[in-house]
DNA sequence: AATTTTTTTTAGGTTTGTCTAAATTTTATT
DNA sequence: AATAAAATTTAGACAAACCTAAAAAAAATT
């Protein structure tokens, strides 16, 4: 069984674990800018990783997550991406109020919490950002949804969620036939109100306010 | 405003709040058994709570949380049975696992995150324990719920709520005619199955199960 | 290739919260 | 009231996680 990791020893797994997604390998300059703390501390911490097996480490040299510190990282990940859906979700923050809070419930410990806690939110697949949720076993979604506002011109997309569940939003929705699956592309930006013009499945064309495009997660295709 | 603690200074705080209920002061000794470290460590503690102007401590004498420090305790158990209350209610847990989960949880310190939780659960004024929730200024109710196994025989009582909310349970409790605000005495408990003769308002007679009486919250009138 | 700059590590401290062992104070017993 | 026992505090250490300052290694520049 994988033992318990302390607050400190998490937050490193989970920056180097993000800071590895680009180049594969992480420095301790970097490490140390993410985390706020001195390389001198960084270093401590990496020699300790490393003692723990989850971390390929050689003083002086770029270092990695090993395959252990990866299955850790994304189970650090998962948890706090599922507390901030449902703060989102349940508790009504805002996404940009949820990240401070799901920085301290990522390291509650429970195994039962967090399962059940997918469950309670119906096993979502995204967070409010639009970033992948790692399943129990660590497996997530590859493709990223975007914000409909992020997209460029003229990707084939389909609408993959709805950043609220308010009947104001759904009806809205409705009324521009537009759900959960609807294939569309964008064909032009208004930069007076950053109102959108999309073209859907049926070549009909509607334009969106910014608001809305702001609350529509899409995928490319 | 007050300030934050740590987690160690957190769960002093709750502890000689919980030992201080029965007599109004703590020991070194007792405080150090309920914590389970050595009664060095709580001397060292203690200074640091006086310090911080929590607590009423002379060397060598009994000690009690001052003004500040209840109302710091009021604050971590109010978290504390929240989250109690939702961990049963909503995420499938049985009364007897949450308290080591809730021991975590009741530290994280995002104060939005406890007011929208209160709200998110409907306010609820007592745990699945029976004890009752402080409100967010610290109130609480009086009268702690008791569970009917546990009144003693001939004391008028009122239910004041259900341990489950199974269909099954709801079934039984129509048939018998009892639901939420039924006025009760307990007449006679029968050792060989641990079954109990209640009287109801209206004179009648039941007999329920151990297992039925054993999720019936009641109060003393 | 030599030198400078940058990055990283080492060495030695600090704080928080714990410990053990010894000293002190209080309480209980004779 | 004197002594023994129990409770509490003090003194000195230790681990975790951080720090600063200096040394060492690697990378960049001349």
């Amino acid at each position: 069984m994988i033992p318990n990791f302390s607050q400190a020893e998490e937050n490193y797994i989970k920056n180097i674990y993000h800071l590895q997604q680009s180049t594969g390998f992480v420095t301790t300059n970097e490490l140390s800018a993410a985390l706020n703390t001195k390389p001198a501390s960084v270093t401590d911490m990496l020699k300790k990783l490393k003692l723990k097996k989850l971390l390929n480490y050689e003083p002086y040299k770029e270092f990695q997550l090993n395959a252990l510190g990866k299955k850790v990282a994304l189970g650090i990940v998962r948890k706090h991406r599922l507390w901030e859906y449902f703060l989102v979700e349940k508790l009504q923050f805002g996404w940009d109020e949820v990240h401070e809070v799901a920085e301290e419930l990522e390291h509650i410990s429970s195994k039962k919490l967090i399962e059940q806690l997918d469950s309670f939110l119906n096993y979502p697949r995204f967070d409010p950002h639009g970033d992948p949720i790692p399943d129990s076993n660590g497996k997530m979604s590859v493709q990223q949804q975007l914000l409909l506002t992020e997209l460029p011109l003229n990707r084939f997309s389909e609408v993959t969620s709805v950043g609220s569940q308010s009947t104001e939003l759904l009806e809205l929705l409705k009324h521009k036939n537009i759900s959960i699956g609807t294939r569309l592309e964008v064909k032009r930006k208004f930069s007076f109100d950053q109102s959108t013009e999309l073209e859907l499945e049926n070549k009909v064309r509607v334009n969106i306010s910014e608001q809305l495009a702001s609350v529509l997660f899409v995928k490319e295709l």
